[in-house]
RNA sequence: GCGCCCGUAGCUCAGCUGGAUAGAGCGUCAGACUCCGGAUCUGAAGGUCCCGCGUUCGAAUCGCGGCGGGCGCACCA
């Protein structure tokens, strides 16, 4: 027994069994399965209308990027993972949830509220007093622009001023009793409870700070195609207190107990001693209530994943994010590209009542999340288990991946003195607190202008002014498109880079790879795909059929084998794996085996038409032939690259 | 100390559910039609797959033991 498209099995000896594919019969199918044919295919695939699937809605949570200052290129990889995680799915017919976490409560946030409130403090005060009062203008534009200001400026003066209260703390430690005084005064606000008229600025300081920061990094990851369906805020968690309904569950179920004697007295742990996942540890034991009564990070979390899980009797109320655009319209939208992105509400004043329930409840739980907090998502997981959803401990996955690492050559590029110790690694973690790390806005410029001047100095170096007429020639583009090509290209230079390596392997991060637009980037994708679209308008413009129509695809079936030669097949055969790529993604959830599949796709198709010219082909057979290819390419690589998130220019 | 990850060409990485001659890109060198567009393509040079032992007909791949590097193991998040 063997399927129609294959022609022949033959045992080959050494174990081997060597198929051999009808190749006409083989190519017409995939052409068939390949291009959408009916509406509700293209509705899916332009998000108007959600594929519903019996498997459930998987929750990926990624980006999570405290809001205290601007983003830097490891939340990029981490975006781009999620979000491409996301696509996967999404092209498997998944219902998929995009959740980004805020924490607008910690002490990340307190620190820069220190800052911006006790600037004379600080290690160089002149300096610190500048930051801060240009700070505190944005912020009390907040959400208008001010003019002249983009609103990035915001990320950047905070990273400073984070950097100088960290510099601060090492050498003056009464600073932490006001970070202690910060943290109380944003806590006791977020649960309503007694806080004194100055605390309540306090804590309204942050909460603008941390929602115009949040705004920042939203701007980021839409310039890169990254979006979102929720933001869920620690503060609402807080009011809505889902830490008292956790903690029920988990002491119902005896999972936690108050410590009486040892170092651990008068905290609330959890004791991980027994569990195999767990041993060989020192002291096993998790505190999740601290012997002052407040509730660890561990803690809330476990509270948290509950809830995506929708294991929790509590929920949040829900409110469209807010923020407009000059014409008026939303500046955000949800990762559906036409709904509201909507973020939590601690009460229900403003909320939006047709949201209440629709979020949560989580067949499949994804937090992205790099592999420094494997031991914690695993105490997560474990809470989630022992609160007696071990089903639910099942069901929650946490995508560990390595960090992004500077090189102590990128560091000296940044201009950052390294001490000989650092001097000496391979690579150099990326700090905040340090204010060493390469800033997301920052590469995303450098790749813009250098895909910029390139598209500028192909156009001006075209030969014949006479292209400025021909429509199908390499015209002067106008500044605005020129503009938008390179902000693709950068896109998808950057997101390339970002998925090209396994999750498990630190990027070194090298300015000159990461710009890179030749070899196994993106560009070099989007070059295929543009190349492909632009052999068939070329076809076209030549009198000649174009893309092939759904009789054509028939019509192939029965042609001579003789006229699918290996070269040609080369790239029909590496096209053949691309569901199988989509599948084996989702499974083991290794992205990067989608960029490297792409680059099969691409650099087969590349070696293509450099063999078989269609335009002069013998004649209109072998020509049909190719085109059948051609179009095989075109598909699949619009699909892999739209599950990447990389655009396809207009031109390249 | 315990746990996890990494070690493959000058550099950055694939290949790891064992199987055919260990593959790409960058870099180097040599080339590409009076050209469907050179962000492309063709070719060359370049490898004790960190080391040792074991399992196997067969090991880059699996097991054990080393070596080198990174990251975790808080009443921080």
């Amino acid at each position: 027994m063997k399927p129609a498209s294959v022609r022949e099995v033959k045992v080959e000896g050494g174990g081997y069994v060597n198929f051999f594919f009808d190749r006409p019969r083989t190519l017409s199918a995939m052409l068939s399965a390949a291009a959408p044919k009916d509406a509700a295919f293209a509705a899916a695939a332009a998000g108007s209308e959600r594929v519903t699937s019996p498997l459930g809605k998987i929750i990926v949570e990624h980006t999570n990027i405290n809001p205290n200052k601007a983003a830097h290129i490891g939340h990029l990889r981490n975006a781009v993972l999620g979000d491409v995680l996301v696509r996967n799915f999404r092209r498997l017919g998944r219902t998929v949830e995009v959740q980004n976490y805020l924490d607008d409560t910690g002490v990340q946030v307190a620190d820069v509220v220190v800052g911006l409130m006790h600037p004379e403090a600080l290690v160089t005060p002149d300096r610190a007093e500048e930051l801060a009062a240009e700070m505190k203008e944005i912020l009390d534009a907040f959400p208008d622009d001010l003019p002249g200001n983009e609103p990035r400026r915001l990320g950047d003066l905070a990273w400073d001023l984070y950097t100088l209260v960290g510099k601060s703390y090492a050498v003056d430690k009464s600073l932490e009793e006001r970070r202690k005084a910060t943290l109380h005064a944003i806590e006791a606000t977020a649960i309503g409870s007694e806080r004194t008229p100055e605390e309540e600025a306090t804590a309204r300081l942050a909460a603008r700070l941390s929602e115009a920061v949040v705004r920042c990094h939203l701007k980021t990851m839409e310039r890169i195609g990254v979006s979102y369906d929720l933001l869920p805020r620690e503060s609402d968690i807080l009011a809505r207190k889902f830490w008292v309904k956790a903690f029920d569950l988990l002491k119902a179920a005896n999972a936690v107990h108050l410590e009486t004697e040892g170092k651990n007295a008068g905290c609330w742990v959890m004791r991980l001693e027994g569990s195999k996942e767990f041993e060989g540890m020192e002291d096993a034991d998790k505190i999740l209530v601290r012997s002052n009564g407040t509730v660890t990070y561990t803690g809330k979390d476990v509270a948290y994943q509950l809830w995506k899980l929708g294991h929790l009797e509590a929920d949040f109320e829900y409110e469209r994010v807010p923020y407009r655009d000059m014409e008026g319209n939303p500046e955000f939208l949800a990762s559906d590209g036409t709904s509201s992105l909507y973020r939590t509400r601690g009460d229900a004043v403003g909320a939006d009542p047709a949201a209440k329930g629709r979020f949560g409840h989580g067949e499949a739980v994804i937090n992205v999340i790099d592999v420094r907090q494997s031991y914690p998502q695993k105490v997560v997981k474990e809470g989630v288990r022992r609160a007696g959803f071990p089903e639910g401990a099942d069901r929650s996955t946490h995508f560990a991946y390595e960090m992004v690492a500077l090189t102590p050559a990128s560091c000296e590029a940044l201009g950052v003195e390294l001490s000989e110790e650092d001097r000496a690694r391979p690579f150099v973690e990326m700090s905040g607190r340090k204010g060493l790390g390469v800033k997301a806005e920052d590469l995303l410029d450098a790749l813009f202008e250098k895909a910029h001047d390139r598209i500028v100095a192909a156009s001006s170096s075209s030969p014949m002014p006479v292209q400025q007429q021909d429509p199908d020639g390499m015209h002067v583009p106008s500044g605005l498109s020129a503009a938008i090509l390179a902000q693709e290209i950068a896109t998808g230079a950057l997101r390339v880079y970002m998925t090209r390596f396994s999750r498990n392997k630190v990027i070194a991060f090298d300015f000159e790879e990461a710009l890179a637009l030749e070899g196994d980037t993106g560009p070099y994708l989007q070059y295929g795909a543009v190349r492909a679209k632009k052999i068939f308008q070329k076809l076209v413009s030549s009198g000649f059929a174009g893309r092939l129509t759904a009789d054509e695809f028939e019509s192939l079936a029965s042609l001579d084998p003789a006229l699918f030669d290996d070269g040609l097949w080369d790239v029909v055969r590496t096209c053949g794996r691309t569901l199988e790529t989509f599948e084996k993604v989702a499974e083991s959830l290794e992205v990067s085996l989608l960029v490297r599949h792409a680059l099969a796709v691409a650099g087969a198709f590349h070696h293509l038409y450099h063999t078989h010219p269609l335009l002069k082909a013998e004649n209109d057979t072998v020509r049909l032939v190719r085109r059948a290819a051609v179009d095989l390419v075109a598909w699949h690589l619009d699909d892999v690259l739209s599950v990447l998130g990389v655009p396809v220019p207009e031109r390249m």
